[in-house]
DNA sequence: TTGCGTGCAAAGGTTTTGCATGGCA
DNA sequence: TGCCATGCAAAACCTTTGCACGCAA
């Protein structure tokens, strides 16, 4: 049973409006305070969680010690599997999508039993222009 | 300039002996306390990001929320590039390591210009004996 | 009317930091 | 002696929870 409630309609509505894709809950509140529509911290936080159930938003953890992010999922990866990279460095978020990484999907599930949640993983490592700074 | 601290020496002697691997800042804090070798647990963390930082220890972000965990690089993935899967269900911890996945890496750095480390990456998924018990 | 949703504040857990003291080189 | 390391407590940070109140169905 779900509730369809003002701030739930709001939340919705910034996380689609955000085209950047990845969302913080402090961007949220942030940007509904700026918009004079407050809506309390612990509420997006109850709220985003039910849409992760639902399916309909989306949660990255890309840190340990940072926020997490939240996209709507409408918004993204309409082309197939995509996985996040992020630079140790720099910091940057890169999306990768290719035939390779939905191999690596089925040889995971395959050969080790494992079905790879692209969603919720990550990988880590050093892009191109900060390994150029470092030689 | 690095100082040979006794702190630091116990620290190092309990990663070496630690077999399983992954130990968070408690388990050498417990360990120390039960020892009656106690060390402040700023020092844990301060001395461990230094050993991170020269390579000797492996710093793996399994969680959000969690405590990180630490492995003395000695003690691992002697055969080869080793990554870490998750299961989003059951919380256990796999080990994968095979050719497939040394093509991942050079698929990345030359298509895509990443260089994934991947002692920091950790694959989420589901696990087989967890999809068996949903269906 | 029922009971889920909200908001505030407090608590929870991990990690970082300030500062005075201790100990290696 | 100089300077890094330590230890304690407090702070910082993200997230969760308790509880009274509000509002959708």
């Amino acid at each position: 049973m779900q509730y369809k409630t003002k701030q739930r309609e709001l939340i919705i509505e910034f996380l689609r409006s955000s085209t950047d894709g990845h969302v913080t809950v402090n961007d949220v509140c942030g940007f509904l305070r700026d918009e004079n529509h407050s809506v309390g911290q612990a509420t997006v936080y109850r709220q985003l969680e039910k849409m992760v159930d639902e399916g309909i938003v989306t949660k990255y953890i890309i840190d340990q010690g940072s926020p997490a992010c939240f996209e709507y999922a409408a918004n993204s990866h309409v082309h197939g599997t995509c996985f996040h990279a992020k630079c140790d460095k720099c910091g940057k978020l890169f999306h990768i999508s290719c035939d390779e990484l939905e191999q690596l999907g089925e040889h995971l599930e395959e050969h080790h039993g494992f079905r790879i949640n692209p969603l919720r993983t990550v990988f880590y490592g050093t892009c191109s222009s900060c390994r150029e700074l470092c030689e």
